[in-house]
RNA sequence: GGACGGUUGGCUCAAUGGUUAGAGCGUCGCGUUCACAUCGCGGAGGUUAUAGGUUCGAGUCCUAUACCGUCCACCA
């Protein structure tokens, strides 16, 4: 055997998984369904760390499930539209979205993924993930077009969906409406403006303070608490603005911190959401919107027409600053809202958006949570924050070109919304018109040209990945999924949006249980990012070491827990990876001529193999307990644990005179001969056979390629299974538990120990001879060993004085 | 401000309320090179963040505090 070259080992089992199919899901296989609602990665570029991480977990498991005799539907899909394409395809081209025609734009952006998708695809297959990729999805086909549209109008006959114009997140450098989930806080060094405006019909100023003077031509209203003493005076009284002359009255509101700034807070259209929500308080006031979608203002504003924000505030300052209106700057920090996909500062815009009403079912999201199984259990409480925060409708349309189309017109006359009927979906409004009339007699429809958010359809991938299956009698026990996979930065997103979804639609839960996993951290415990280049490569990694390294790496953190990168753990799992190998090697070596059909009496077995073989046994337990409780980690260490201490160190190291037996009978002599036989040796090979293949099967979820390669290399000829995939964790044997050998070798371990240790202080070799050997005991047993000891140790003679 | 997680050798992490708190990496010493671009053996290294409490017994349970991290909200 040669030395391990994982790379083409690697690509050599992935093709042979694909052409055999080994992971294909077939409805009529026994076993119970474990169906798995696979996230579809998002069309944004490669693989990064954190999916190959997250994505290992998932597989893990499923491997395990697999493995366990569960038959898997675990398919495999992309997310490939809305903002993230979007900005992948303009990069990737080198063009501008809103310099190109719709058209233009949305065809480039079918080309491109088309290009790139099987890349990407590539990828996931690299890392070894075992989905049926003929159980294949891409959330902008037609196929999946369809199943989005007839939702959404499912929802509007349930009268869950409205159209509104209300002021809305918005984000001015991809112009488009947002939804409440797509903020990042940011931190940003601001000023803090006082300005001093002037009482009408008096010689008196009041001052207020604000971070947005930009928007002063906006502004419609100043507000103090109905309690301060220093304002109450003031109540109902006008104030001139400066710059735009505008009046403006005093109103108390009891929202207004008196502690904060002057006490005085001046309000426009929209300065945030406190603006927002304090228009809702005075219904009377009217706002006055001078932000165009482009971010830019307009008439409205006067001189600063044609701005954007960041230039109006340098303006509006300059200005203020000369008519002395501005009394001081303090500068601060605060924390901003931003676009999460651009890093933008959102704005507030009044426009027309379509909505999801969910906010009454709060209530029922939380029981869904609830009636789901969590690990790590303590994710469920991010959830239940995320829903009992949740101050607005769900706002699902942008003003975008690369998504799934509104199946929606207006009527020209009447402007009632026609929908289109379903047995003509998918359709683009943009180039369709109904076939029938509108109500009101008139033939002529306006399209609708938003499209919807990317988190509308992804909300609904249990139903897009069980429409992949045709029979109906599979389908209904695919839904509930037995399994959400996911990491933990898209709980308050995907996980939430499609709890909601299956409530809407089918008012169950979508899934029986969800594992999250956390986040691969860079080498000093922080977030990886572009702008601070120290984004690891999975690609590099898997380059150098293995997908197999890289996966035994990953399954180092348990779910919800954060990973840092380090080189050296990954070297350490390259170490375990190797030695996997070379025990393998040098066992195989012995293997040769041995028959699993040759029978054995178990009870004749030498004092240490039924040591290793009781050890096997309680290492499958744990093994087993743990994944039963999705503690890969855990089981992880145990296996760890057995195959390098237990039997590499202690194990093979015992057994190699009794396996040398033949080689040194034909020398004549050897150092460490003993006087075994072939009989003993028999017993060697039939317990390296067994611990052998059980420790393979072990490892096959987490290192899927070398078990397979050494499954196939050796144990091919005397397993019946095409793959290691195809085969069964082994089951416990109760007739290989032996509690008490155990106590007796652990006995005979800590002897050889004590001798290690003499040894070791001498400074000798471990081989040194030692002429004679005396050991006081208690334990009447070790005399049984004294053969064993005198091999393993080099001992002439060995002198046993029982205790009492 | 709210919620959640964490704090254990230099680093990364383990330890169903029960002997002397364990591994791996690193470090120091020794030994092998006949499975192992190595591997093995041995040593040093810990007041378990702090302060109280419950208990025969606390790293583990309770209460406070501090610090770190994540999510959410937010002061104009």
């Amino acid at each position: 055997m040669k030395k391990y070259y994982p790379k083409n080992l690697e690509r050599k089992w992935q093709k042979f998984w694909e052409k055999e199919k080994i992971y294909k899901f077939n409805s009529k296989k026994k076993g119970e369904i474990f169906s798995i609602d696979t996230p579809p990665p998002t069309m944004s570029g490669k693989m990064h760390i954190g999916h190959a991480f997250s994505y290992t977990h998932l597989d893990i498991i499923t491997r395990y499930q697999r493995m366990k005799g569960k038959n898997l539907f675990y398919p495999f899909g992309t997310d490939d539209n809305g903002l993230p394409t979007e900005r992948l395809v303009e990069k990737e081209n080198k063009v501008k979205i809103f310099d190109m025609e719709r058209q233009d734009f949305i065809k480039l952006c079918r080309k491109t993924i088309k290009k790139l998708r099987p890349g990407l695809v590539q990828e996931w297959k690299d890392i070894g993930i075992s989905s049926d990729f003929d159980l294949n999805y891409s959330t902008i086909s037609k196929e999946v077009q369809k199943l989005s549209q007839k939702f959404f109008i499912e929802l509007y006959k349930k009268k869950r969906v409205y159209r509104k114009e209300a002021p809305c997140l918005w984000c001015p450098q991809c112009q488009t409406a947002i939804a409440q989930a797509d903020l990042e806080d940011k931190e940003r060094k601001s000023f803090l403006n006082y300005i001093k405006v002037n009482i009408i019909g008096t010689d008196k100023y009041i001052i207020f303070a604000t971070t947005r003077p930009e928007l002063l031509p906006a502004c419609v209203g100043i507000s103090v608490h109905p309690n301060d003493k220093r304002y109450k005076k003031y109540i109902g009284m006008k104030v001139k603005m400066p710059l735009t002359k505008a009046e403006i009255q005093i109103i108390p509101d009891k929202k207004t911190d008196m502690n904060y700034g002057t006490g005085v807070v001046y309000y426009c259209t929209y300065g945030g959401i406190e603006c927002v929500e304090w228009m809702k308080r005075h219904p009377n006031i009217k706002p006055i919107n001078i932000m165009n979608s482009d971010g830019k203002y307009n008439k409205k504003a006067g001189k600063y027409a044609g701005l954007k924000t960041s230039e109006a505030r340098k303006k509006i300052i300059e200005d203020l600053e000369i008519i002395g209106a501005l009394e001081k700057q303090e500068s601060i920090t605060h924390i901003v809202n931003t676009h999460e996909r651009c890093g933008t500062d959102i704005e507030f815009i009044s426009t027309k958006q379509w909505f999801i009403k969910y906010l009454d079912l709060k209530k029922d999201f939380l029981k869904f949570g609830r009636q789901i199984k969590w690990f790590p259990e303590y994710m469920r409480k991010r959830y239940e924050n995320w829903v009992k925060g949740l101050g607005w409708d769900w706002c699902i349309s942008r003003q975008r070109y690369f998504g799934i189309p509104f199946p929606i017109w207006y009527c020209q006359k009447c402007n009632k919304i026609k929908f289109a009927k379903v047995s003509e979906l998918p359709v683009d409004p943009l180039h369709y018109q109904p076939k029938t009339k509108c109500s009101c007699g008139n033939s002529k429809f306006i399209p609708e040209k938003d499209v919807f958010d990317t988190w509308t359809t992804s909300s609904l991938t249990p139903q897009i990945a069980i429409n992949l299956v045709k029979d109906k009698k599979t389908r209904k026990k695919l839904f509930p999924m037995s399994l959400r996979p996911q990491a933990h930065d898209i709980i308050n997103f995907w996980l939430f949006y499609t709890i909601a979804r299956s409530k809407l639609h089918f008012n169950k839960i979508p899934f029986k249980t969800i594992m999250v996993s956390g986040f691969v951290l860079d080498p000093k415990g922080e977030k990886m990012s572009k702008n601070k280049g120290n984004v690891i490569s999975p690609q590099e990694t898997i380059e150098k070491y293995g997908a197999d390294v890289l996966r035994h790496w990953a399954a180092k953190a348990g779910l919800g827990e954060d990973l840092r990168w380090s080189e050296e753990e990954i070297k350490g799992s390259k170490r375990i990876i190797t030695k996997l190998w070379n025990a393998f090697r040098f066992c195989s070596i012995h293997l040769k001529d041995f028959s699993k059909k040759e029978k054995l009496n178990l009870k004749e077995l030498e004092g240490e193999d039924k040591w290793l073989l009781h050890l096997l046994q309680i290492t499958i337990k744990n093994y087993d307990n743990y994944f039963k409780n999705y503690e890969f980690k855990k089981a992880r260490q145990v296996i760890d644990d057995f195959f390098w201490k237990k039997f590499c160190d202690n194990y093979l190291e015992i057994v190699k005179p009794r396996l040398y037996f033949e080689q040194s009978e034909k020398k004549g002599s050897c150092q460490r001969q003993g006087s075994y036989n072939e009989n003993s040796s028999k017993k060697v090979k039939f317990c390296l056979y067994t611990v052998l293949l059980s420790i393979l099967k072990l490892y096959a979820p987490f290192a899927p390629f070398i078990t397979e390669e050494l499954f196939q290399d050796y144990f091919k000829n005397q397993e019946k299974e095409k793959s290691i995939h195809q085969s069964l964790i082994p089951k416990i044997n109760s007739r290989l538990l032996n509690p008490k050998i155990k106590k007796e070798i652990d006995d005979v371990m800590d002897i050889i120990s004590l001798i290690r240790k003499y040894k070791s202080e001498k400074g000798w070799s471990l081989k040194k001879e030692i002429s004679e050997f005396s050991i006081r005991t208690k334990n009447k047993k070790i005399k049984k060993y004294s053969k064993l000891l005198k091999t393993v140790m080099n001992i002439k003679s060995i002198k046993i004085y029982p205790v009492k």
